[in-house]
DNA sequence: CAGTTCACGATTGTTAACAATCTTTGTCAA
DNA sequence: TTGACAAAGATTGTTAACAATCGTGAACTG
């Protein structure tokens, strides 16, 4: 979600053990479960690999946000007194606080995570889930097709969507959303793909 | 998925085992991927067990299909020609074969399946994975509140939806998919629950 | 007789050794 | 020098034994 791991790089099972100072029983669990959200990929007798999205995939990434996002931030703004838009409003403050202080890794998570919000503000855990492995995916994307200045999300449109929600204006959300998600979409290059890189353990080692 | 496990039930993985001729891993495996999807719970140390979704989680599914579904539809209906059809229509005749033979289970598998094929017929890969799993709750649901005769949906509305698409009528689709849910829905008592069960072996036995 | 405690059995969680598979390296021959 | 082949090493997949936890029922006490 961080970009720190590039697509293709290989997530060996004894290193994961011993950075995390966990059995590979706990290893493997995780790693199971992340290649059922597509983060990475299993190749049987072969090991984990960060995922490395094509462009069709990545397509239909954005796609099912074009059909799912607009409609949520649509009823978000219609019923926004319903929703508690209080986790909104303090994640703005934080991306400003990130932004502020060009703490990079940490504006690309950021800018991710208001997505997420979005949906947790409707209070209702499915949505919260599909939205969660969308920008996870979407973060990939970003990372392998993405330029290196708009890695992240552009200033304030974030600020900008959440505005219109609260002053419950859905046509205007809803289009504001749509057209962010097509600047997102439109600052990747989809034919050259970014750098590959390997060294697991130097890239996790920080925790 | 078939309703041959009842909520609740529990998931003995010595059972398992010998139910399914496989290793202990195999099971545990497989339950985790369950449980990642919501189809059961793991309880640590205590066992695995069939979902038993309360009435929030049971609103929430509704309300994540009410908030997707539509989108879908009229998306498929808008640019028909662009999707594959022939998957929706071979799939209605199915359904009313399993009908004329009034095979319940197969009735109720594929009553589910239509939603999950009209999400396959936008050749999107997420899109068809979030509207599996929420088919695949939706089928506890039904199977936790529903009223027994109406398990299944309503006889041709899905012959009508489709339809619409083929009609290129994308207004009239999402009309007719939006009354469809609501109908599933209202089919529900949320206030009594149906009966719950046991006897693992003999119920997955006959595979 | 009701309620509590304890111990046993059953079930799940973990570990470590083993088996199978793949990758790499080194050798040989053309 | 290049290619194929073989063996060694590394890595993943599986199995089985062990440890930990939980539920149940019996025994005991008030």
């Amino acid at each position: 979600m961080e970009q720190r791991l590039a697509p293709n790089t290989k997530l060996n099972e004894a290193r994961l053990c011993e950075t995390f100072n966990v059995g590979r029983m706990r290893v493997r669990r995780a790693l199971l479960l992340l290649s059922s959200q597509g983060i990475i990929k299993l190749h049987s007798n072969r090991g984990a690999y960060i995922a490395c999205p094509n462009k069709s995939e990545a397509s239909d990434v954005f796609a099912a946000r074009m059909l799912i996002e607009p409609p949520l931030v649509r009823q978000l703004a219609q019923k926004s007194g319903d929703f508690d838009l209080t986790i909104l409003t303090e994640h703005i403050a934080l991306e400003n606080i990130a932004r502020e202080k060009k703490e990079r890794t940490e504006i690309i998570r950021l800018s991710g995570e208001f997505h997420t919000k979005l949906a947790q503000a409707t209070g209702n855990k499915f949505i919260l889930r599909m939205m969660r492995e969308l920008v996870t995916r979407t973060s990939l994307i970003v990372g392998l097709f993405g330029s290196s200045e708009n890695a992240s999300c552009p200033d304030d449109e974030h600020s900008n969507i959440l505005k219109a929600i609260q002053s419950q204006n859905p046509k205007l959300a809803e289009e504001l959303l749509i057209s962010h998600l097509n600047h997102i979409q439109s600052g990747l290059d989809m034919e050259t793909r970014q750098k590959p890189q390997d060294d697991l353990a130097t890239i996790l080692g920080s925790d």
